[in-house]
DNA sequence: ATGCCCGTTGATAACGTTTGCCGAAATGCA
DNA sequence: TGCATTTCGGCAAACGTTATCAACGGGCAT
């Protein structure tokens, strides 16, 4: 099952069997299909290890996830994997359960291993800065979803301003005023993009509207604690910062007796499958998932053609999914209507990218 | 970076460095203390694809999903990668989609690549298992969750019968007798195993309960449309096939004003995170995750030691998880007691197993 | 003192590919 | 026909490891 047993049985060389395969030369017409007869009669495959060993590169990818039970990421995984895949690229996963150090060394094993190109998404804004910068140095690398500082890498992901916008101007249309902001103040680049773009959009909204804002981290627990800390404040909406906030908010609000969204409407990012789910269905930010994996790999594959042209940070434009969680009335149950929103079409800018 | 660079710093021979660092034999004290240190200051890392050419193990495994977007793999995936990792083996992620040509075909992919084992989920128990069944025969596999036809590969799965007359037991406890099952028949194993421990368990409950079954597949919506099927038979409980049943099921007896549990009580299987979030809380069987993956790891390292003694089935006892949708009155929110099961001691069955 | 053994080390041959270089044959042109 | 040019195929050298084999030297027994 190696070159030589084809060489052997189709009558010529192994280098010649080589150039057959690989397409890397010319070679006669009819000793071409004696090799490629022999080679599909054994069952020929090549040996990836040699090949890897040989040409410096293994046709593999690593993937670098803060945690895989976070679900926003199985579709992105999803999408990454199938496109990766469909270049003939093996994926080489890593989770690294919101640990920078592990993260760190998981970088290094694919390293080691020789990948062709990381795409990280980075654990913690700061104290994941070295470690993907080194691997920078050694790889493309392309950042997805969370950014890690400027000029680390190439990133994509999307462009959380003007999510925040479009939650915003919806709730303005609806006639909601009372509007606190439950955020997170952990390390992950999206929590601090997502409370500058409350902040900077609230003000349109009511006067004190940019200051109500709660900080905690992205998990359903916080959301539960979020409405007991702001229940007294009467709010008439809570912009949650993901949407496992909404959906601790949404169980805590129903346990209080409120109505939703009668009293209070309730607004999530990310549009994981929960939020449809949910009741009442939680009007999110819908992430264009399957182009934000394209965009990463095209990325990736101008980084590995040679490409070295500055840094790029592209932001996908992102829908807002609006579900029963911010109707003004009682609304058919659905999937809601999507904000044509220009989704998925790509902002790039570039770095460092000034937020407004 | 290489061993040559390392020799060359440490004035001896490559071979002796390569002695040295994998300690394959013994060396002088202080050479291997010179050689220790100038791989230490030169940073060398082993190239894994030169060590997989020469010694034919590539310290990798090869990981192969149906849908990595089910719920209920994420955790399954997350433990596996890290038991795997702390071996310091990589894992390379196949997700297939649930077409089990496009398995196949990864399938291939990973042997071409030289994984030294492959952990697969089958996707279709029929269509699944010649590929499955070929790649056996090359390297260790072990099937995970579900299974793939008798004698085709080792596997560990949750012990569905055991689960399932755990939710039996629960339901004739708190008096419910009118139980339907809604059901899968599609062609993974879980949901024939399901439901022929189901139609085992229920003839205690009642005597026409085994007989009331309907089938679709493990999807919201059907747990959606089903409801609308038995809902005028006035169940007092659905035992669902799985969570994404039983959360479908939930929204629809919602819809429909139904008092859950009052009503009628809903039960799920496999604890997804969505189980606990859902209002109210899902009543499901816990599969015992890190457990499951520590089974496989360990049995795939048995037979990467040599171990080529008979085919295995491990089979794992579930917790049940009780939670309001099957409580006898209204109960204080929470994660819900567990019936304490024997929760992940092993059940191992020679094979072919035989399904009481 | 001679021979032997053991502990340590170095030289070297693989592993399966790709590729630069060269020779041979075939073709084009004069 | 002779020479330049192209086309095609083979040889052999890498890529970085590990394993085999032999060599070398010192200690020990005879």
């Amino acid at each position: 099952m190696t070159l030589r047993d084809v060489a052997r049985a189709s009558g010529c060389s192994v280098a010649t069997v080589s150039r057959v395969l690989a397409g890397t030369r010319p070679v006669g017409a009819d000793t071409a299909r004696r090799v490629r007869a022999a080679a599909e009669k054994l069952g020929y495959r090549p040996n990836h290890a040699a090949r890897a060993l040989r040409g410096r590169a293994t046709g593999t990818v690593g993937l670098v996830l803060p945690q895989i039970t976070n679900p926003f990421y199985p579709a992105l995984v999803r999408e990454l994997t199938h496109a990766l895949h469909a270049e003939g690229r093996a994926v080489l996963l890593a989770d690294c359960d919101d640990d920078p150090v592990a993260e760190a060394e998981y970088i290094d094993d694919l390293l080691a291993r020789r990948v062709d190109a990381l795409l990280v998404i980075p654990a913690d804004e700061r104290r994941s800065r070295d470690a993907v910068a080194a691997a920078a140095a050694q790889v493309p690398l392309v950042l997805m979803d969370r950014d890690c500082g400027p000029g680390v890498a190439d990133s994509v992901a999307v462009d959380n301003s003007a999510g925040m916008a479009l939650v915003l101007g919806h709730l303005a249309a609806t006639g909601r005023r009372r509007v606190w902001f439950v955020g997170a103040d952990g390390t992950a680049s999206t929590a601090a993009e997502r409370r500058a773009a409350y902040a900077a959009g609230a003000a349109a909204l009511d006067e004190g509207a940019a200051g109500r804002i709660a900080l905690g981290d992205f998990s359903v627990a916080w959301g539960r604690a979020a409405v007991d800390l702001v229940w007294e404040a009467r709010p008439d909406a809570l912009v949650c910062a993901n949407d496992l906030i909404a959906v601790g908010a949404l169980q805590r609000l129903r346990e209080l007796g409120a109505d939703v969204p009668g009293d209070v409407a309730v607004t999530g990012f990310d549009d994981i499958p929960m939020a449809a789910l949910a009741a009442p269905g939680i009007t999110t930010v819908r992430q264009p998932v399957p182009e934000l994996a394209a965009e990463a790999t095209r990325l990736l594959n101008h980084r590995l053609a040679g490409d070295d042209g500055p840094q790029r940070a592209v932001r996908l434009a992102p829908d807002l999914v609006v579900r029963e969680s911010s109707a003004p009335r009682s609304t058919a149950r659905g999937d809601g209507q999507h904000a044509r929103a220009a989704s998925g079409r790509a902002t790039e800018v570039p770095v460092p990218r000034q937020v407004p």
